[in-house]
DNA sequence: TAATTATTCTTAGGTATCTAAGATAATATG
DNA sequence: CATATTATCTTAGATACCTAAGAATAATTA
């Protein structure tokens, strides 16, 4: 009769309140980063929604009707996670795969009215996570955390350019 | 011969500069996380180290001989996940599973010389990455951003266990 | 315009996670 | 102490990602 909960972030919470190494801020973000994936997933779930549709249902509602390769780079995912996604969303009914008499390469994929549809539905499941996980934080300290992340991912984003062209394997 | 950057690191960054959804710290996070996965995953691959086995290692080398449950607890993952890592583990001779007399049911994985070995050769790849990330933050927003993180954790955690009692689904 | 190069979609196969459920051992209870 | 419950490890199978490589098409260039 304990709690049955199965992701246990309360263990992980533990964890970072018995000692905050301060070196390892990326394990602190990447806890951080599964903890919104499962609120967000479990609410989805609800809505008999896969997480791994939500991503690419969120970017067609706003532009719908992008290139496959389009939607890859606005997921931040590589083309074949697009592909088994979308064909996966297609089989449910949420989008259709088109093709254009000008172009044969590219394939288009636009939201059926089912696909629209779920945006009233998923968006607020979305909002409400967002609105939990903040609770407590002034805005002053929103606002830094935000611009810090941005600035780390950039810092990032430089490494990978530097690492990737010099294969110094040590 | 343009870039050869298989992870899109920079395509993301581009996103988030172009529009700032002041509704999204989640997307924000996960995208941050995946970074730095990233950046640490290319750095193990030199050496041959699977990411999934990093968490395990770090965990062991500073409490070796844990059963797999406690184990699981402290990488915040469930058994199956830990199982599976510990057994590829102990076939590359990183690890080896023990059983006390006085126990048959728990798993004791203790590191074998190879595994304690990894640790100086693993370590500083991981504090560089972290190294490379917070460049140009200030110490006060480093701290901040950690508390910020650690309080949406302990919200989102409190989400867990109100909701996964109260199925109210709708 | 023909040949080469680059892009996009697709297939195949692998990793790291998960949930659900089986097996076995330890613990608690009637 | 026998039975029921709980805990841990394990198996099986799913999801969401990845890399590498093939196929078709579009774009470039010689």
């Amino acid at each position: 009769m304990a709690s049955e909960i199965t992701g246990n972030t309360q263990s992980i919470l533990k964890h970072w309140h018995e000692s905050v190494p301060d070196d390892r801020l990326a394990h602190l973000v990447k806890d951080t980063a599964r903890a919104f994936n499962k609120r967000l997933q479990v609410r989805l779930q609800k809505h008999n929604i896969p997480f791994g549709h939500w991503t690419f249902l969120r970017i067609l509602w706003s532009s719908d009707g992008l290139t496959q390769k389009e939607l890859s780079d606005l997921a931040g995912v590589m083309e074949p996670t697009t592909f088994s996604a979308i064909k996966a969303m297609e089989a449910l009914g949420y989008v259709e795969r088109r093709q254009r008499p000008d172009n044969r390469k590219n394939m288009y994929v636009h939201l059926t009215q089912t696909g629209k549809a779920l945006r009233k539905r998923l968006v607020p499941l979305a909002l409400e996570v967002n609105h939990v996980a903040v609770y407590g934080v002034s805005e002053a300290e929103l606002l830094t955390t935000r611009k810090v992340l941005l600035q780390v991912l950039e810092n990032l984003a430089l490494d990978e350019t530097q690492m990737d062209n010099s294969p110094s394997a040590k």
